[in-house]
DNA sequence: GTCTATAACGAGATAGAC
DNA sequence: GTCTATCTCGTTATAGAC
């Protein structure tokens, strides 16, 4: 706790890499000292430890993995350039993160932070990293387009992350209902691209008609 | 399990009454034999006498609440006309429901199926009783718009689904992150509204350009 | 820092009285 | 159909050897 990043070398790294596989295969439910000392060949006392408790090394895993993730797509973000890319984005990164499983454990430890307490704390934070994310690359986005007045980008960040983790739970219990809702968000990112390219006169037509309902 | 409502007469409706209320207040990872037994005032032997395991307790509840939801909706569900007003019936919706903490239990169930079993297959059939309202009403809102040939009618369900799962996850931990993601759908419903009735040149302009994408 | 052993408790599930 | 009592096991957490 006394640098950036604290050097969590040899055990106390395998613990988190324990617990967030144990996640991963299992569910949250499925976590408990016994079973995370298991999956990194060691034993349940170092979970006490290291950690204090078994939610502080969820918790700790959890934010720590998705910092991580979040970084690992930085680049990415930064390039994106409409909203249909940026829902492409969205798509890919869900792709990439479901393999290594990354959604899964912040999905999960959301569901597991129900009850308040650590898990809750740990997880509005994890989930802060990618909403930002998000949200300034939807601030880039939108500057300028029709919609830049009307929509509330920290909040159509939130959703977007919400949207993308229900999606992730969802799929888990039904893959070919998360497939067809992947491809059917793929069809609306080209349909965003087609409205925000439908030149001026168009533009001023959806801005006017905006303007009269709010 | 030999009519279409096996008259779950008193106890064991008391008992799915006690879990629902256990995950609403405690999430998935509360519940137990005990904790329900607290929580309807019985004792944790009956939830074996009735349902053979925890899990199918938690099954049955899981789907029997959904069904009961979702048939609450129908005739909402029928009144829709416009994609604006389905986007606003799941903001209702959404709204309704977390005060009874109905979503809450699909959303703890879908989390706690992760590692299959009967819960994956529970949370399966009760996603789907949302997924399908959800798809008819697009099948028959999407009817006439430009949107027709494009849209994925039953992938937008399962995405729309799954996205609302996740918000309502999402604001158990972060109230006000979740209060504007549904602030930015209600705008968002505003303009797609405000392109379906865009008028018909318009409409061939965005069909046309949807075209020469696919 | 890591291990074994163990305490204290809650879990799922069953047996049997009523 | 409901209760109490109990079995067995997994759980958190700690104590103490190494």
């Amino acid at each position: 706790m006394n640098n950036s990043t604290p050097a969590p070398s040899g055990t106390k790294q395998r613990l988190i890499d324990g617990v967030l596989e144990t996640i991963r295969l299992h569910g949250i439910t499925a976590v408990s000292a016994r079973t995370v000392a298991a999956a990194t060949g060691t034993n349940q006392a170092l979970v006490f430890y290291h950690f204090g408790t078994v939610d502080e090394l969820v918790a700790q895993a959890c934010v720590s993995a998705t910092e991580a993730r979040v970084d690992a797509y930085r680049d990415r973000f930064e390039a994106v350039r409409t909203v249909g890319e940026l829902l492409e984005l969205g798509r890919t990164i869900h792709l990439e993160e479901r393999a290594g499983g990354n959604l899964v454990v912040l999905a999960q430890t959301l569901a597991g932070a129900q009850g308040g307490g650590r898990l809750a704390e740990a997880t509005r934070e994890a989930l802060g990293k990618w909403v930002s994310a998000v949200k300034s690359a939807l601030d880039r986005v939108l500057d300028g387009s029709p919609l830049t007045e009307f929509a509330d980008t920290a909040g159509l960040a939130y959703a977007v992350s919400a949207g993308f983790l229900g999606l992730t739970l969802f799929e888990s219990v039904d893959p070919e209902g998360g497939e067809s809702a992947l491809r059917a968000l793929t069809q609306l990112a080209a349909l965003v691209d087609v409205v925000e390219g439908l030149g001026p006169i168009a533009t001023r037509a959806v801005k006017a008609k905006l303007r009269k309902r709010s």
